[in-house]
RNA sequence: GGUGGGGUGCCCGAGUGGCCAAAGGGAGCAGACUGUAAAUCUGCCGGCGUCAGCCUACGAAGGUUCGAAUCCUUCCCCCACCA
């Protein structure tokens, strides 16, 4: 296990961490923990870097928390925030904890006797947390002048910070303390702006108990492009299958940028070394097979939805872009179709294409469905459609009933209706 | 508390009485090219529509005017400098 460090260098988990995190790791097994605030009722892409640091702990035998923020999500982290967020209510946050926990089933190793994951609640120690008793054991540590500094506090005094977001430091600090005295956790991991917050921490237990405590913080993710990851046409690529289904999931990783796939295999596989090395050899020699990006989506649809998800989504891609002609589906390939990509039921007579589209959840409103269509960016079953004034008709409907919408290049709904 | 500047569409930003659904850029969408890529080029980019037009929109609420994002009043918020 003394390698584990060296292990996230090499796949780009590492942006910073505290001086002796490695001989801390490599003396014996450590317990490390990552919080995550549900703001969204499912996590998204965005926290698989995160989640997959803490499983790589595990595998290399320590013992990973996942931090529930039920609490510190009532409040609200500024940390990479560019304006003050409007408070979410606490019915929602209970609901997002209750979802989000139920996704982290195959994320991790429950079973394990040693490093067993082990799933808590801040809400639990913060929400009974009396006002003054807080404020004399752990805001007397805090210098506000220190806090001024910290880039999450900086970066708002423009834009301005409520006394709310700005305690909420002070918090996070306290979850650390609170898990070093009872689950003996050592080592905090996250984003690169949890920096400051991570190190608050740190500070907090040498004060209060002079405690050794270290931290871990991964680089800001960039894609080649300057896109933000995660977000595509739709918005975010969230893990909850009701959310984003696999198909789309698998999509999502099929579609990495050339440039970003070496990357990826690295910060959302656990393929080792010499197999990625190898991926990437045969992508270099031929980049249009779309092996590596195939691999990767095979590979991290698996880990999120499970196998059967994964053979799902490869057999509906390997349809949909392939040159097929559709009157040549069988009923049960377009039932299979519908688990995965957008399905809508439809009246069967005399629907207006128009319509069609906007209950397809294609385009937003009439104005843009009549746009696509005049611009040939829509295709009925595959045959590219220009006329604006289009009726569904009885001979549309295949297999009995089945109608394969598409918009531009890869943005498909399958309707359903006819006799 | 004082003085000055400002709040415009998803974001940045021009517009100071009609020609403004609002320049330009970015983002996004579609088309061409291609590898379900990148780059590039072209078009689109508030809603409804029987395509004539109608509705909603330029911080909020009122007002002046035939007519306002543009003028006036009050209010809210932000920034800079001063105290």
């Amino acid at each position: 296990m003394s390698d584990l460090v060296a292990e996230l260098e090499w796949r780009g988990f590492v942006h910073h961490t505290t001086r002796d995190l490695a001989a801390h790791l490599a003396a014996g097994r450590r317990t490390v923990y990552c919080g995550f605030d549900p703001t969204a009722p499912s996590f998204q892409v965005g926290n698989l870097m995160p989640l997959m640091l803490l499983r790589h702990f595990q595998l290399a035998g320590h013992r990973p928390i996942v931090l529930m923020g039920g609490g510190t999500g009532l409040i609200g982290d500024p940390s990479g925030k560019q304006s003050e967020r409007p408070l979410l209510s606490e019915e929602q946050i209970r609901e997002n904890v209750r979802r989000q926990r139920d996704q982290l089933t195959g994320l991790f190793d429950f079973d394990a006797k040693e490093t067993r994951v082990l799933v808590l609640n801040n809400a639990d120690w913060l929400v009974e947390q009396q006002l003054i008793a807080f404020l004399r054991d752990v805001g007397k540590h805090f210098s506000v002048n220190v806090m001024m500094q910290k880039e999450s506090v900086k970066a708002r005094l423009d834009a301005g910070i409520s006394y709310t977001e700005f305690s909420y430091m002070l918090l996070q600090a306290y979850d650390f303390l609170h898990l070093s005295r009872k689950e003996q956790c050592t080592i905090q991991v996250g984003g690169s702006d949890q920096w400051g917050n991570i190190t608050a921490g740190i500070d907090l237990i040498r004060r209060v108990d002079g405690g050794e405590a270290h931290g871990l913080v991964a680089p800001l993710f960039t894609t080649a492009s300057g896109a933000k990851f995660g977000k595509t046409e739709g918005g975010a690529i969230w893990l909850d299958p009701s959310l984003t289904s696999p198909y789309k999931f698998y999509q999502f990783w099929y579609n990495v940028d050339d440039r970003d796939v070496e990357s990826f295999l690295k910060l959302f596989t656990f393929l080792p070394r010499v197999e990625i090395e190898q991926w990437m050899k045969s992508h270099k020699k031929d980049p249009s097979r779309h092996e590596a990006q195939g691999q990767l989506a095979a590979e991290v649809t698996t880990m999120v939805h499970g196998k059967d998800a994964t053979s799902n989504a490869t057999g509906v891609s390997a349809i949909l872009f392939s040159d097929f002609d559709p009157r040549n589906v069988k009923a049960s390939v377009f039932d299979e179709m519908a688990k995965e990509i957008p399905t809508a039921s439809v009246p069967a007579n005399n629907l207006g294409l128009v319509d069609a589209l906007v209950q397809a959840g294609l385009v937003k409103s009439k104005s843009e469905a009549r746009r696509q269509i005049e611009q040939g960016g829509v295709y009925v079953n595959q045959q590219r459609v220009k006329d604006v004034d289009r009726k569904l008709d009885p001979s549309d409907w295949l297999a009995g009933r089945n109608l394969l919408l598409r918009k531009g290049k890869k943005d498909y709904a399958l309707l359903r209706g006819g006799q």
